[in-house]
Order: structure tokens, then C-alpha cells, then sequence
DNA sequence: ATAAAATCTTTTAGTGAATAAAATTTTTGA
DNA sequence: TCAAAAATTTTATTCACTAAAAGATTTTAT
């Protein structure tokens, strides 16, 4: 059945249309100022129907930030372009990357929107959908680190799986704290990623 | 001058019968349930006020927060009571400790509450006092290191700090995610820290 | 001791997110 | 075309939070 009912598609376009009137509307004045009341009657829809589909403020921010997923993926895939023969290079670009990528989308003060709303929301909607970006990007980093094993450059006994979910982790809670402070730069964090691996490094590299 | 003016005397009261009333209401009710409202009336103040002493709903959280830090402090002090010769294992119990104190304090949705505030407030009031926490653990886990290192458990040319900062980050970030999803146990995140850290130690341990 | 100044608190008024329930409209399917 | 189903709007409310004006109390200078 291709064939959508005019209830579908109406549905489908009002959706379309909250999100583009909200992606505007946020990036001319700015999350904070723009209210749902001002969304709705922009996108001809009442308040209590931008609810409906998006849950909350914060769900729209969601919804945009997903929306841009596509062209996350496609920019770390570069990563792997070369050939790096150090993991570290690649944590770091990854986590380069993800900075840009997130401030080229949202200031700062509006990411912290989205990252609180996705820990207040726990497991609901919200926070599952979060969870769910952010087990894309777990998987893409497992890959890597696959291609890193297939190349006899990390050991294969290594649980890639493992690894990606904790360098993943340790990457995102430096993207926390980057988007956390209006003041810090993304050099800054870059560099503390790095000294992050290079303690650990030092702390196990020692003879056993 | 050690003797107070009324006028110190009087709001130093009100702040501390705000929080008490704060602290038995949100125990007794929950955190969502009580209004800003309820607690002014019950301290014999007015919202605004409470608002002025401790900024917002979750800002009274958070002084509860700071208050349980001593007892915190105390326990993961016994950590290293029986000498531990694994790091690993430090911060396994470090974690622990942690997640454990926490809950006996607030329940999951409330540390969401506090999380979530923590990071919208960014480098605010709220956002300071929520780093300055952790910088006292932070501190704490370092000179747990430096311990390693006196005892010649681990190489003395790593920088303490930054494996501190390092190991305490990836230790919050389980934290956060023990936090975020109700239904995950405390022995489910010791595993995930604990593979988290083997991961590290083969990615490392590999010849040079 | 007292009046003026400084400092708090309360009152008042309002904004805006979020939710619930009732009323209304629109689509669907027979 | 008409009744049922589904979605939207209207209406009413709660609550966090803020700003400004008004009021009360402590402090300070005389």
C-alpha cells in the first residue's frame, strides 16, 4: 500500500511544517525567545497540536538536530579516508568532528537544551531517540576500530564493541563539557581528549 | 569580627529553614509534586524569597546535594583503607560509592532533575557549584593515584591529573547513564566500567 | 535616641511551558 | 449520505520563574 489517506498525508505535512516554522524561527531569534504559541500559529496549527507530535520544546530541537544526522555520518566516514595508523587521530577527529558539526547547527546555550532535555526525559520518547543517535555513531566508531584490527594494528583478543561504547563515552562527556561552558574552546577540549588517552595509555602500557 | 549582625543571623535561619522544609518535602512528596509555593508557606517566607536564597526549584536540590558531600568523602576514603593494588579496582569501588550514595539521597528521576540542571545552567551559579563537587572527587581520585604511583603500581612519568580527571569523567559518564533509565542496575554499570577499563588496558598493552 | 540610608521581603502582575478535558471539525468507510 | 473514528481546537488550570513597585526592618550616622 502506497497509497497514504489524505489523514496521513495531512498528518505528514502538518509535521513537515511545525519543524520548518520551528527551524527558522529558532535560528532568527533563538531558542529561548521563540515561544511553542508563536510556532504554532506560524505553522496555522494550535498550540496543543505541537504537543501532540513533538512532545515538548525540547522534542522539536530533537527532531531538528536528527534531521541533520545524515550528513554527520558522512563527514566521519572521512575520517577513515587515509588510512590512519593511530587510533588516537581518530577519537580526536571524531570528536572534532561532532563539535563542529554540533555548533555549525545550534549555539551552545541551545545545546544544552537538548543534552539536559535528554537526561531529564531518561527513558521516555525523548531520551530513547537520543540514546538511539548515539548509538549510530557508537556503531560507526566500532567499525573503525574494526578496520584497525583487520589491519593488525590493534589487537583482535579487544572487544570493539567495548572499546567504541568507552572511547565513545569519553569523547561525549568532553562534548558535555565544551557545550557545558560558553568560554571553552574546541582546541582546548581537543587537547584534553588527547591527555585523556595518553594518560590511559601510559597506565597500561606498563610491564605486567 | 566574629559577632554576626541581626540582619546576617536572620537570613542565615531562613536559608536553613527553607532547605529543611525543602529537604522533608521532597522526601515525603517527591520532588515533581512539591511546589516552589508549598515550601515558601511552610518556611514562612515568600516564593520570591526562596527564589532569591537559592535561585530555582532545582538550585535547592543542589544545596542538598553539597550538603551529603562529607559523608561522601568519608566513605570513598575507605577505599584505599586495605591498600588496593589494582587501579581497576579503585575505580570500580569509586563508582560504587558513588552510585550508591547517591541513590540512598535522591531517587533516579530527582538526579535527573539535578543533572539536568547542572548542565542547562552551563557556567552559571548552579553550574559552578555542580563542578566545584566534582572537582573535590576529581581531587580525591588523584591523590588515590598518586598513593599508586608512591607504591610503584604505576609508572611515575603519567601525569596524575589528568588520568584523574580522565578516569572520574568515564566513571560520571556510566553515572549519568545509571541515572538516565530506571530500570538499570548497579551491577549492570560496575560490568560496563569495569569492560570499559579492560578495553583500555589490551588496547594499550600492545608492544610498541 | 532618632532620622535617613541601605537592605530585605513581600506584593503584584505577568509570561510561557505543559497538561487535561470538553467541544468541534474533518476524514473515513459503509 | 451518514454515523463512527480520529484529530484538532478551545478552554481552563497549574506551576516555574521574573521584574518592578511597595512595604518593612535593620543599620548607620548624627
Amino acid at each position: 500500500m502506497r497509497e497514504l489517506g489524505l489523514r496521513e498525508r495531512q498528518k505528514a505535512s502538518r509535521r513537515k511544517r511545525i519543524l520548518e516554522v520551528a527551524k527558522a524561527k529558532f535560528q532568527a531569534d533563538g531558542y529561548a525567545i521563540v515561544t511553542m504559541e508563536a510556532i504554532a500559529s506560524e505553522a496555522d496549527v494550535s498550540a496543543v497540536t505541537v504537543y501532540n507530535y513533538y512532545g515538548s520544546k525540547a522534542g522539536l530541537l530533537l527532531a531538528l538536530v536528527s534531521e541533520s544526522d545524515e550528513l554527520l555520518i558522512a563527514q566521519l566516514n572521512t575520517i577513515m579516508d587515509d588510512k590512519p595508523e593511530d587510533l588516537v587521530e581518530v577519537v580526536a577527529a571524531f570528536g572534532q568532528i561532532l563539535r563542529q558539526h554540533a555548533l555549525s547547527y545550534l549555539t551552545k546555550p541551545t545545546w544544552r537544551e537538548v543534552l539536559s532535555a535528554s537526561i531529564q526525559e531518561g527513558s521516555r520518547e525523548f531520551g530513547r531517540t537520543y540514546v538511539a543517535l548515539d548509538r549510530v555513531l557508537i556503531d560507526l566508531l566500532q567499525s573503525f576500530i574494526q578496520d584497525f584490527q583487520a589491519r593488525g594494528l590493534v589487537p583482535r583478543a579487544l572487544d570493539s564493541a567495548a572499546l567504541a561504547d568507552c572511547l565513545f563515552s569519553l569523547q561525549n562527556i568532553r562534548f558535555f563539557q565544551f557545550v557545558a561552558d560558553d568560554d571553552i574552546s574546541d582546541a582546548a577540549i581537543d587537547e584534553t581528549l588527547r591527555a585523556d588517552l595518553k594518560a590511559l595509555n601510559i597506565l597500561f602500557s606498563q610491564p605486567r
